[in-house]
DNA sequence: GGAATGTAGTTGAATCTTGAACTGTTTTTC
DNA sequence: GAAAAACAGTTCAAGATTCAACTACATTCC
């Protein structure tokens, strides 16, 4: 009967806290992917992967780095991309000094197609989130995620 | 060529938070699944679901209302609870009173599992994110998250 | 009281995700 | 310099998710 709580529990408070940020956390996300996907047939996940596109060197990243990058699995990159290149917003290019590797490339439309996305979502993102909280606010929670997105 | 700028952008300092945020959220929540998973066999969704029929009046929830709870479609919630059936951790019963609804009613079983499942869970939530952080940046995301968790 | 509208929950089919196995290349190690 | 180990990326099949119908019951409104 004891030795079962040898588990340290979670404070009352924290625990009212750990179970806000879960629901702030999957409101946010399905709203805005909603949204997202509404306006311009782009998932977050995809809206992420041409950002990151578009803001590396020569608009093109390695699949492994741009994985790690979006915070997905390798198969499930592969999978998105195909998925994107057949939309045309991106494009697989061999890499010539590791044979083994591929570039995945922003082409125009891509750009096009993100360029469209990123005002609507922007002013959904700061409407959703930052709207909601004064400067002090968005600093201390700046602090706070930068903590917790480390591996 | 202007016009497109009518949008409000996002600050630099907000955009680093916003991607940290973005970051933080798909770390957690995929690290915490897989260690859960991979300890209990359970799904974050699928021990939230446990969760939330076991504080239930008589360890039972209307679909609609758990849907509501755990935040998640009705479609994906019979998907799921059916699953959970499968695995002997729910059962349905018919609603007397409203012949169209049903109950997802925890099973004995459902409760030992949830009861294993936590032990090691918390933990990982506590290692994971509060061991992290002060009890005043503690407290500002609560107040952080309790503005996000609206609708 | 009965047509219209709303609500609870399920179904089906298409799409997406997952994880392990696999191919081909590079790097390491001895 | 060859064998072993590591790495990049894809494939396959099983399972999960989505979204729009759909069934059946409840409620509303005249």
């Amino acid at each position: 009967m004891t030795g079962m709580d040898t588990v340290e529990w979670l404070s009352g408070h924290e625990q009212g806290v750990w179970r806000s940020l879960l629901r702030a956390q999957s409101r946010i996300e399905s709203e805005l992917d909603r949204d997202l996907q509404r306006a311009s047939g782009l998932s977050l996940v995809e809206y992420g992967i041409l950002v990151s596109l578009s803001e590396a060197e020569g608009e093109r990243m390695r699949m492994r780095n741009l994985a790690d990058s979006v915070i997905v699995s390798k198969s499930r990159l592969t999978h998105q991309i195909t998925r994107l290149e057949r939309m045309g917003y991106v494009r697989r290019e061999p890499c010539t000094d590791d044979r083994r590797g591929y570039w995945a490339v922003l082409t125009a439309e891509g750009g096009a197609a993100l360029a469209d996305a990123a005002r609507g979502h922007v002013a959904k993102v700061r409407e959703r989130v930052f709207d909601r909280l004064t400067p002090d606010q968005v600093k201390v929670l700046g602090e706070v995620m930068g903590a917790l997105e480390e591996p």
